[in-house]
DNA sequence: AACTAGCATTTTTTT
DNA sequence: AATGCTAGTT
């Protein structure tokens, strides 16, 4: 038993009430920085330590694995490991798959189901395409799935599908495909598995009352983020309609950080909620341990133009603290090379690489960055990007491994059957479908059948008739694998991985001696080291173990904090839930954020603005936040507008700079000054008047005012020498050759700012 | 069947 | 700019 005062001491009125309410729903508005983790591991480990409720009874849910496992570390200090072993904590896909393992007699999939990922999901709409002879140009494999998606997320079945349009009602046929397909693989994608536990809660009262029995006490992180089938899984477990049960739901969320809209989330689950549980107990977080009082009232004052919405008054008592800065550069470059010299300058002065963060709305904004930090020598960590479960060679070795698996899995068939090159093109695939479909075989089954030589061609139908370096390249596969399958369940997993690099030549294909081949050995070596984690576990579970994390999992849990000093480079999105004493966000600009796909729908754009306001509530205490004049996107050059968002900021929270130093109102334009709004370019302010920057004065002198051999001086790349100038629309380019690391640039004189020397 | 050149596309990310 | 896919060539 714990010491209840011990316990909730420490923790403010609003938290402990949080933590002490067991009785009843209760729904908890954490604003960010407000404790919530700490929330909901001082509320389980009162339920256990002080309620005394058995831990077995507990259901803990979160979104990202990530965040299970720091529940679980917590967790672990707080109630220790007996009782944290027979908790249930862990993401709403990995619950399910779980609970649906256990629950399949009654389903059409037996328990050693696999989970697809998008990877395979893609290739099962594109298959249930060609079973249906539909035109990949008309119907795009990537909408159709999108289709089946929010459809399995809105808990509609295939045979439910309502099409309001031609092209739906295509998709609808698809749909149902697409779901034969997947049975015949044993599969389920990952919406599967929130739809097939929602349906068979909602539908099989038997099932439902019984998991209901065993989870007295629910708690669910991130909630804003729920979808529908989630939505409707935690309220069967919850008994809402049950007005007698005691439906002891505690939900966490903030609306205002809903990102997810995009994949199903729909935040207004939260108003759902109070709707469906109507003595349900509100609780506000509105104290922030996190950020300056500044920052607290930027973000307040972005966030509070979004309508329909519990406006929270977040404070704290760290003080005020330094303004927002806001810069402008002239483009990615100078706007990478004015964060490089901000770090500099803060860890010349004993900050730390690692309090810095920076985050971009994309992830192609990166690059730019990692060049500056590559050439100033600063160590920097990328969050996300291409991801290691994404790499063709560590998605081929799954592939590999889960074949033998499920030999029925023909999602990993067709990915790995022609993996390296062995003579087996499209014209063998189909011949080899031909003949599963005459024999009524699975493909494997065929293959094994035609390497046996059990039925003569004469019997099949001609287009299941084989020449011999077909029937030859057939066989061949089928005998490697056949061999590998043998193996399964004697060898570990990491010596069964070995064993296919090498029978199937893998690993001689990609040791070709290039630099690239030996990344990617080394990625297929990385897959390996995860294989060994299964040892403890005989092979046959240790297969299916590994394959089951893997296909859960993603890697930015993996990733961890990285060692080391170093400054963090990550999306917006990755960046919920963590915190930086300093972060910059670059590329404020409209068409980037708010994203040029989001522009035009207002549900979109509030989301835009939702994910500006994750960014700014992660800084502690300072906050750089910059635009640039020009920005090359998809290969070409154009003029940016600062974004819209930028406006909503509190005059007062700012400060503006430009590459010679502050600009304070007195020497800002009288436009700015005047505007209702805080924002101003820092530009010239022969500029300001409008996006229409060509017909600005420099042109008035049609002719270069540098010319080659002129010294010159830069405010940030300091000393170079003018190589050549030319006029173009009434901007002078100028290349420029800098002494030092810079480089040779090309500018516009007129906002590079280049004195002559 | 394997290789290659030209063409279109371009968010965010978890599971 | 870079990537991935299709269609055409070897």
């Amino acid at each position: 038993m714990l010491d209840p005062d011990q316990l909730l001491n420490g923790l403010n009125d609003a938290q402990r009430q949080a933590v002490a309410t067991v009785e009843g729903p209760v729904l908890v508005l954490a604003g960010p920085g407000s404790g919530k983790t700490r929330v909901l591991t001082h509320r389980v480990a009162y339920l256990i330590g002080v309620v005394g409720v058995p831990a077995w009874h507990l259901m803990s849910v979160t979104f990202t694995n990530k965040a299970a496992k720091e529940m679980k570390e917590r967790l672990g200090g707080l109630i220790g490991p007996a009782a944290l072993d027979q908790l249930t904590i862990g993401t709403f896909h990995a619950i399910c798959a779980r609970l649906l393992r256990r629950e399949t007699q009654a389903l059409p999939f037996d328990d050693r189901f696999v989970i697809f990922d998008t990877d395979d999901q893609l290739r099962a709409v594109k298959q249930a395409m060609v079973d249906l002879n539909l035109d990949e140009k008309t119907y795009r494999p990537q909408s159709v799935l999108g289709a089946i998606s929010s459809a399995k997320n809105e808990l509609i079945r295939a045979e439910d599908f309502v099409a309001p349009s031609y092209w739906h009602e295509v998709a609808g046929r698809i749909y149902k495909r697409y779901q034969t397909v997947l049975r015949a693989n044993n599969a389920l994608d990952f919406d599967d598995l929130l739809l097939e536990t929602a349906l068979l809660l909602r539908d099989d009262e038997s099932v439902a009352r019984r998991y209901r029995e065993r989870y007295g006490f629910l708690m669910v992180d991130e909630f804003q983020d729920t979808n529908t089938a989630q939505y409707a899984m935690l309220r069967s477990l919850s008994a809402a309609e049950d007005k007698d049960a005691p439906h002891n739901l505690c939900a966490v969320g903030d609306e205002d950080q809903s990102i997810y809209r995009w994949r199903g989330a729909d935040y207004r689950n939260i108003t759902r909620l109070r709707k469906d549980f109507p003595g349900i107990k509100v609780i506000l977080l509105e104290q922030n341990y996190r950020s300056s009082q500044t920052i607290l009232d930027a973000a307040r004052a972005v966030i509070d133009v979004n309508a329909h919405r519990t406006k929270k008054a977040l404070w704290s008592e760290l003080g005020d603290g330094d303004k927002l800065t806001l810069f402008e550069a002239y483009d990615e470059q100078e706007e990478a090379a004015y964060i490089v010299r901000e770090i500099q300058r803060r860890t010349a002065g004993g900050g730390r690489y690692g309090d810095c963060a920076i985050m971009y709305r994309t992830n192609a904004q990166s690059r730019v960055l990692e060049d500056a930090f590559v050439r100033a020598h600063i160590p920097y960590q990328l969050v996300g990007g291409t991801r290691f479960y994404e790499r063709r060679e560590v998605r081929d070795m799954l592939a590999y491994l889960r074949f033998v698996h499920n030999p029925r899995d023909e999602m990993a068939l067709g990915r790995i059957i022609n993996v390296p090159p062995r003579a087996i093109g499209p014209k063998a695939l189909t011949t080899l479908a031909a003949r599963a479909q005459a024999a009524g075989q699975s493909l494997w089954e065929a293959l094994c059948s035609l390497a046996a030589d059990e039925i003569p061609d004469e019997l099949l139908p001609p287009a299941a008739h084989l020449d011999a370096r077909g029937r030859g390249a057939l066989v061949r596969f089928q005998q490697l694998m056949a061999e590998a399958i043998a193996n399964r369940d004697l060898l570990p997993a990491d010596q069964l991985l070995d064993q296919l690099l090498d029978l199937s030549g893998y690993a001689r294909w990609l040791k070709d001696g290039t630099e690239e081949g030996q990344d990617r050995w080394e990625n297929v070596q990385e897959l390996r080291g995860l294989a060994l984690d299964y040892h403890h576990l005989s092979p046959q579970e240790g297969l299916g173990a590994m394959l089951e994390s893997v296909a859960l999992a993603s890697d930015t849990d993996a990733m961890g904090q990285g060692e080391g000093d170093r400054v963090t480079l990550l999306t917006l999105h990755s960046a919920k839930g963590l915190e930086y004493p300093v972060v910059f966000m670059p590329g404020l600009e409209e068409r980037i954020l708010p994203h040029s796909r989001s522009i035009d729908d207002p549900e979109s754009l509030a989301e835009e603005r939702r994910l500006f306001y994750v960014g700014l509530t992660r800084a502690m205490r300072k906050l750089y936040l910059m635009h640039v004049f020009r920005r090359t996107l998809y290969g070409s050059s154009e003029m940016a507008e600062p974004s819209r968002f930028l406006r909503d900021l509190p005059a007062g929270s700012l400060e503006q700079r430009s590459k010679s130093g502050v600009v304070t109102p007195n020497n800002r334009s009288a436009t700015a000054r005047s505007s209702a709004t805080t924002w101003a370019p820092s530009r010239p302010p022969q500029t300001q008047a409008g996006a229409s920057a060509a017909a600005a004065p420099a042109a008035a002198s049609n002719k270069a005012q540098l010319k080659a051999g002129d010294r010159v001086r830069h405010s940030h790349f300091g000393a170079g020498v003018v190589v050549s100038s030319a006029v173009k629309d009434g901007d002078e380019e100028v290349t420029v050759a800098f002494v030092g690391g810079a480089g040779v640039k090309k500018l516009m004189q007129r906002f590079a700012k280049l004195e002559k020397v």
